[in-house]
RNA sequence: GGGUCGCUAACUCAAUUGGUAGAGUACUCGGCUUUUAACCGAAUAGUUCUGGGUUCGAGUCCCAGGCGACCCA
């Protein structure tokens, strides 16, 4: 009830106030564009239609009238369907522009002959000239025309307005650029930047190159549990949720590593997993505390095999959406021609610093020689490995732009990896950078369960003495590697910043479509006021 | 978590030293059959993010908060 007086409240204020006074804050806009459905209504017309059949969209006709002289046309019907986003209002003529998604065109919109396009129909002419508005979605039947000016038409016979806009898009030459607003309110992004279309377009690509690969290679996409009773498989902070009927408390996963290797002891032997990881932690450029990922695990395979798959997987979805491996980032050229650099983390830290932390004896020693380089040391900094990870982080990260596998890290970092077969401390695991970003991590997976007991435990102690991104032994688990899993290669892809560097997208939230924002309660929504 | 910056009409932005909040676009009305940021004329449009404070007077200065952007850890 409510609802209904306020509207007509709005409806009567603006009648009020007649039709020759303008219209222009938002209540006003919207409470004319219910007006025009009314009008609409009036004449007979549905304003929010059920069908239109479409024969072409705007860039097939682009393309197949492409040698079309100025002022020629073509007696042909197409019919096509779009949103108006921009108008150009003659008396007994008007250029539409219409986007759908492939792109625009024009349509040529004649009073003449949309007339006898429409003879069961008045005004025809009169009602697009003022019942529509930019925003609005239509449905045209005509043949094609290049104007004189060389602009391509749809020359309209008939129209069918599909759905009423109540709500003005933003200017049309500035579009809409604040950020905020484009995260919040992304249909809106969508509509006026077609360049987010197409890094969307791009991302769904890229996700089906990936699948597509793994298919062809004969690796089974198998869906793990996403609420968890214990998160694990990766060192960080996990959602809580709960079960009402079982009366529990449930984690959202962190990670598909510990289900997709209990696949592997089954002897399903190449699995992977695409979708959502959720972990509980800041939003930044890089983060979002839901993300997609990629995890994959072949049986009788090592981390070398990891770095070749890794090679085909990326470089088959760059080819898909670029058609080149050659690409730019943010003003850097990245050729992603295989093979990739591979390098150890102390060979890149010594590049880098000078420093040879082979040569070390102790841990003070070292802490003193990393100081002196210019490396911060945190307080929970303890152990050699790491310190090894800061001086990796803060020296060398941000510095490997072409694609370089780095080889090799400590033991006590990686708990789910295979002892290093020549190298003491160390564990046969490998990240990939490129734009000095991690993008994939990837390790010999651990296959003895002795080890990989010792090694939860004390992961489960760092939780017991207070590290919230420890989690408890993981029992089942660690039973599954009792009844054997095979020698296995695992590697972990972050989706989302493939997608970045192929889109080069300088946020993670310009590629995910509806990023993590704080809610907006006091940000203004403009559906807000009457609902 | 820290720092810097931002938030003004539907959109993009102005507003001098603290002194009547403006412009372009969009919208509304009138004109126009080859426009394409159409044009010409007219008119309308504000919780200046929120709350407090200083002041005769605050978009502007101060305090607290909200949301965001960028950088750093």
């Amino acid at each position: 009830m409510c609802i209904v007086h306020y509207q007509l409240f709005i409806m009567s204020s603006s009648s009020e106030k007649s039709n020759q006074q303008s219209a222009s804050n938002l209540r006003e806009i919207r409470a004319t564009r219910i007006q025009k459905i009314e009008k609409l209504q009036e004449e007979g017309l549905i304003p929010f239609v059920y069908k239109w059949e479409i024969t072409h969209h705007a860039k097939e006709l682009q393309q197949e009238y492409i040698e079309l002289e100025n002022g020629e046309e073509v007696e042909t019907d197409v019919s096509i369907a779009g949103r108006i986003v921009a108008r150009r209002v003659f008396g007994k003529l008007a250029f539409f522009t219409l986007q759908d998604k492939t792109g625009t065109i024009q349509l040529y919109l004649d009073k003449k002959r949309i007339s006898a396009g429409m003879s069961n129909l008045d005004n025809a002419f009169n009602i697009l000239k003022k019942q529509t508005d930019t925003g609005d979605i239509l449905g045209v039947k005509g043949s094609i025309k290049r104007t004189e000016k060389g602009e391509l038409s749809v020359n309209v016979d008939e129209y069918s307005i599909l759905t009423k806009s109540l709500l003005p898009l933003p200017d049309k030459w500035h579009g809409l650029t604040d950020k905020e607003k484009r995260y919040r309110q992304r249909y809106v992004d969508l509509i006026v930047n077609p360049n987010v279309r197409e890094t969307f377009r791009k991302r769904a690509k890229i996700i089906a190159a990936i699948r597509r690969y793994l298919e062809q290679e004969d690796f089974l996409e198998i869906e793990t549990p996403v609420l968890q009773t214990e998160a694990g498989g990766a060192d960080a902070r996990p959602f809580v949720t709960y079960h009402n009927a079982l009366d529990m408390d449930l984690y959202l996963r962190i990670a598909t590593e510990l289900h997709l290797k209990r696949l592997i002891v089954g002897g399903l032997e190449k699995v992977f997993e695409l979708g959502r990881i959720f972990r509980n932690e800041g939003v930044s450029t890089r983060h979002n505390p839901e993300f997609t990922s990629i995890e994959v695990y072949q049986a009788y395979a090592d981390y070398y095999d990891m770095m070749t798959l890794t090679e085909n997987i990326i470089t088959s979805a760059a080819n898909e959406v670029l058609g080149s491996l050659i690409l730019y980032y943010q003003g850097e050229t990245i050729d992603l021609n295989a093979p990739w650099k591979r390098a150890t983390m102390y060979d890149l830290i010594q590049e880098k610093t000078g420093i040879d932390f082979n040569r070390f004896n102790d841990f003070a020693e070292a802490k003193q020689a990393a100081q002196a380089a210019g490396i911060n040391i945190p307080e929970d900094c303890q152990s050699m490995g790491k310190l090894l990870n800061e001086a990796f982080e803060q020296k060398v990260e941000e510095t490997l732009i072409q694609p370089t596998f780095v080889l090799d890290f400590p033991k006590e970092i990686s708990p789910l990896a295979k002892p290093h077969r020549s190298k003491e401390g160390l564990v046969e695991r490998f990240e990939l950078y490129i734009g000095g970003r991690e993008l994939a991590n990837s390790f010999s997976e651990l296959t003895d369960p002795i080890d990989q007991r010792e090694r939860l435990e004390l992961q489960a102690a760092k939780k017991a003495a207070g590290d919230l991104e420890a989690h408890n032994v993981d029992e089942d688990f660690l039973t599954a590697l009792e009844y054997g899993m095979p020698p296995t290669g695992g590697l972990g892809i972050g989706i989302d910043r493939v997608v970045m560097l192929l889109t080069d997208s300088p946020s993670i939230r310009d590629v995910i479509a509806f990023p993590l924002l704080k809610s907006a309660s006091n940000v203004s929504h403009d559906s807000e006021e009457e609902t």
